[in-house]
DNA sequence: GAACATCTGTTATTCTTAAAACAGAAATGG
DNA sequence: CCATTTCTGTTTTAAGAATAACAGATGTTC
């Protein structure tokens, strides 16, 4: 009943998590505590405790939380107990990675389906999947109830991509093209764009050796 | 001389920025202001005038940024200006996909060394870099000046290559594997997980239509 | 050359997120 | 069974980030 919008922050953790419980639940750990979970995750377990009560009380006093019960109540909240199909464009070597990365993530999320506009991508399989041409996008996801599309194409198609996954009705885009899509604002879009992260890392490098005076004002005094 | 710290979300942007400076230039566009970059970039205005008063007076009132002055500084910021010699553990598909990606996007950030530690993928070449075993990378660490270290290896495999890049001496961390990384403070870790990505962009699909009523957050009526 | 429009850099304000503090429930151990 | 420890959920406080507001340059137009 509340409608308490719940940060994006917060969200993006709970997969984190979630990972980590489904392990803990491997090793046969039956509870954890906030404490445990931040020290294995770098975080704040003030922050854990928190993110978790906005979603309900699941944990004990002084016991913690139910490793078993706390992954049913995640992966209802992400809706990974229900049947999330996932639609893909572009069968190049990140497309091929990521059909087989998720493969054995999770039951109920699943990459159903596989675009490509090259001609002689078209009708090649990828993990038992053929890879269809674009003309058959639209259909395929209205029939396979494709939620979810990922776009794994170069750059000046991604746009393009983008507005056939939202006219064909997915819901939202994980875009791993590097540029910023436009798209209405119902739909989702998550950019995973690891040039970005490249670059970004690259800032916080120490500087050369050589005496760059670097004059300006940011000169990070920081040597090896 | 301010050793005013930058804000993380602030260096995340540069690379956003420089990206499509980059673009305007291509298309010989001289000037640009932050309004232009702000709607192209879904962001706003003020704070990408913000974003870049950090780190000097790169504009002009009345008329904007300059672009190419704009890239320069910008480069120069992240270090781009220098050689940033990269090197990949993991010649899986992923690691495949990143090394053709980043060939054509910055002659100064390259990769310049692939390791793999099954037998199978040793000596093969990717992107004209012959795929080196593990027990070369330290040595090819030094000798190479590699500075960032990319992770594209399995979960479990993960933590090993990250202490062997920490000891070769590279300062900071692409990891692409879903785990988290226990690295020393002075290393910096970026995690590229899209697990994590998609599972959180799955929180943000419509309920399923038979379960419409959304009553609490907490509430478990959850039925497929 | 004055009036106007443009656009930055900076300051002020609002909004959001993280961390710390704490009361209360559950278990444990003598 | 009482004291102590553990650990959650919530409230309070602090920190941080985004947005808005505005003064000061710059250019343009008539």
């Amino acid at each position: 009943m509340k409608t308490l919008k719940i940060s994006e922050a917060v969200v993006r953790r709970l997969p984190i998590y979630l990972r980590h419980l489904l392990e803990l639940k491997q090793r046969e750990v039956l509870t954890v505590s906030s404490q445990d979970l931040g020290q294995k995750l770098d975080l704040n377990p003030a922050q854990i405790r928190k993110d978790l009560a906005y979603f309900g009380d699941f944990g004990r006093k002084g016991i913690g939380y139910d490793v078993s019960y706390l992954i049913e109540q995640i992966k209802h909240i992400l809706k990974l107990d229900q049947k999330v199909h996932v639609g893909l464009v572009g069968a190049g070597k990140l497309g091929h990675a990521l059909c087989n990365y998720t493969v054995y993530l999770n039951d109920n999320m699943k990459i159903v389906a596989v675009f490509d506009a090259q001609p002689s991508k078209i009708n090649t399989t990828i993990n038992n999947l053929r890879v269809q041409p674009m003309e058959e996008l639209q259909s395929t996801v209205i029939n396979n109830r494709i939620r979810i599309g990922i776009i794994t194409v170069p750059a000046l198609e991604a746009q393009q991509v983008a507005d056939q996954f939202v006219e064909a009705g997915v819901e939202a885009i994980l875009n791993f093209a590097p540029v910023i899509l436009k798209v209405p604002a119902h739909i989702r879009v998550h950019t995973a764009d690891f040039t970005t992260d490249l670059f970004s890392l690259a800032y916080y490098l120490q500087d050369d050796e050589e005496g760059k005076d670097l004059v300006t004002h940011d000169d990070n005094i920081n040597r090896t």
